[in-house]
DNA sequence: TTATATTACTTAATATATTAAATAAATCAA
DNA sequence: TTGATTTATTTAATATATTAAGTAATATAA
């Protein structure tokens, strides 16, 4: 009988609870102001780019176009995001934080801060960051294998 | 004005980036035989449980409860998983592989490892484990910070 | 033993993910 | 310049995630 190795040692499971388990200290601070997970990314993505097309906002978010397409109606109905036209290319659509999404940011900014600086506390400064990036650079390493 | 790290340096940003490059290796396979990424996750846990509890199965396989309820009652449409109540404590449900989930599963295995195999030619045997349970690992290292 | 609390799961409601198809604007080739 | 193609986004349909509330079975305390 072919089997597998267990579920609990395989890569992909194992980033899935690694970011859970991330994502498990943040979750709570980020109800309390009242946004989802993605909305957050979101707004973060446009505090640091003064206006950005959705395409690019869908990468760096990394939420897919259908979804992201829901998430800006619902965040523009609450007025934290603005949007308009790009007038060169009338296909694309460029978005950008209003007054009132910057002052949110501005309010989850120190309670985000206050948390990573508890998991680097923890995990100290080792650099995640190296490891991490051989399996996210989509386009060498991992791709295209058979 | 108060800014946070740029979002794709973020732990919780990197580890989903990782995490859905790697997935991004077996999901075409996964939907050539039919399955969600969470059915999958499912039927190989049973693989490996003649018989479990549903919050056992939540746990292992990382699918919140509500979640499950849904895709239980899916996977037991297809006839891959066969359902009974625990004599003991009849609030308990019992789920097991039926003989067409495991025909099912049978079937993944090799594509799968294939996959895996090709993972650790390009990561080498290099050891996230370690450092992903140091993340992994809710009740002590990262829990109750503030 | 009975009222209360807990456990295991399901329902419900809203939000997001995924894939495919649709739409409109822009580009490109004949 | 027109018809075909591509690009950027949206719609649609189905699946999953998250939180809260509900239900039935079990355990617990007075």
């Amino acid at each position: 009988m072919a089997k597998l190795r267990n579920i609990n040692r395989s890569l992909p499971m194992q980033l899935l609870q690694a970011r859970e388990s991330t994502m498990f200290l943040f979750r709570p601070m980020l109800r309390q102001f009242g946004l989802t997970d993605q909305q957050w990314r979101v707004i973060r993505v446009l505090a640091t780019n003064k206006q950005i097309e959705a395409f690019e906002l869908s990468q760096q978010s990394m939420i897919l176009p259908p979804s992201l397409t829901r998430i800006l109606k619902n965040l523009e109905e609450k007025g934290f995001v603005k949007r308009s036209t790009d007038i060169g290319d009338q296909r694309k659509v460029l978005i950008s934080l209003s007054a009132r999404g910057q002052k949110k940011y501005q309010q989850v900014v120190p309670a985000s801060e206050k948390i990573y600086r508890s998991i680097e506390r923890k995990l100290g400064k080792r650099d995640l960051t190296e490891l991490l990036n051989q399996l996210i650079n989509r386009n060498n390493s991992l791709e295209n294998q058979n």
